[in-house]
DNA sequence: GTTGACATACCGTCCGGCCGGTATAGCTTT
DNA sequence: AAAGCTATACCGGCCGGACGGTATGTCAAC
């Protein structure tokens, strides 16, 4: 322990060193990650920093690490929030991308942009735990008795507004939100 | 000019080291792309890459400039092809990411991805050409004469379709690709 | 002999990782 | 209870390698 000394933040190294490295990508982009970076962000020293993560791939392990069980309990949130029936995991992604304030939906995107290039730069494999959170939404999205092909469509929107997003192609303003809702919901009905 | 020297493959120079460049980048990531490698893989020395671009920013910037010409040019062939009415560009897009083998949608996706990836990751600024591109795109699909949002759905899942295949994600079947064909269709038909 | 199209050699910088040290807390042994 | 011992949580400096870019040389074609 001996966490005290007057004026550290509440929270522990580790954490602070996770979160420095994300603020770092998020406001400087992934070239500006280095060790030196994230350890003065955080307030530690290189070492200090290499004694919790051993090495940039720790780091950056631990960082998807967090992403993907935070999307993972998000996603599964939106889903029980939702009455049973047919096509409830896509409406939970179309509420889950479409139905929260731009803000929350922006800033979700970009802690999630951060981590996802930071570490697919690094090395690509280290996406596989979020590959896997990927792979259950999309089982949940195929299975949840929508007409085949309508739930991924959803999901492949949403994506699409996540890309358009971490790469500046374009963004909906609130009219185009409500417009593309809606256009989406009609996939969730029955087929006429 | 003055392009001939008995034993040099039919491509100019300045082409060649752009296609080993975007190779690169597809076979071993981003961060493997280096002026030595690009240079090696062209058959040119470092030196001589560096007669062509003046920097590492100026082959990013002419490897985007390829891609955006691309992109425009092919989209435009796709509308092209599509009778006029409404719903021409969301259809146009959908038969780009949706009509075509997947073994080409993968090429184009690939290539694309390769260049913006490496671009991005130098200076985002330097996406600016596809994003003109993608405005454009983008416009058309507005004000295509469908409700408003149907197009946008159609073109934010093609995107989705692009970002799942560049992070590993996940990939459609055959099946899926008819099926989720079949799903954005129903959005380019005038509401029921 | 001048210019275009390269090649070779080199420099400065930056970054990841390792190492040796150190202060403190807790446990143990006497 | 005093004295050791060990583990934790760091600090600060250093090194080796790689990479972007420059400076200079070369050599055929016109």
């Amino acid at each position: 322990m001996a966490r005290d000394h007057a004026s550290t933040p509440a929270t522990d190294a580790r954490t602070r060193i996770l979160d420095a490295a994300e603020a770092i990508v998020r406001a400087r982009g992934v070239p500006n990650l280095t060790l030196e970076a994230a350890a003065r962000e955080a307030g530690v020293s290189k070492g200090g920093l290499l004694y919790h993560f051993s090495s940039k791939e720790a780091l950056l392990s631990a960082l998807l690490g967090r992403l993907a069980e935070f999307v993972s309990q998000d996603f599964t949130e939106a889903l029980e929030r939702l009455p049973p029936g047919p096509g409830r995991a896509a409406r939970a992604m179309l509420a889950w991308g479409l139905e929260v304030s731009e803000a929350e939906a922006n800033e979700r995107c970009d802690r999630a942009a951060a981590v996802f290039l930071a570490a697919f730069h690094h090395d690509p494999a280290l996406l596989d735990p979020i590959r896997a959170v990927v792979a259950r939404l999309r089982e949940a999205v195929a299975t949840d008795g929508l007409a085949p092909g309508h739930g991924m469509a959803v999901m492949a929107a949403m994506d699409g507004l996540f890309m358009a997003r971490i790469f500046g192609m374009y963004e909906l303003g609130p009219d185009e939100r409500r417009d593309m809702h809606a256009a989406l919901s009609r996939l969730l009905d029955p087929v006429p």
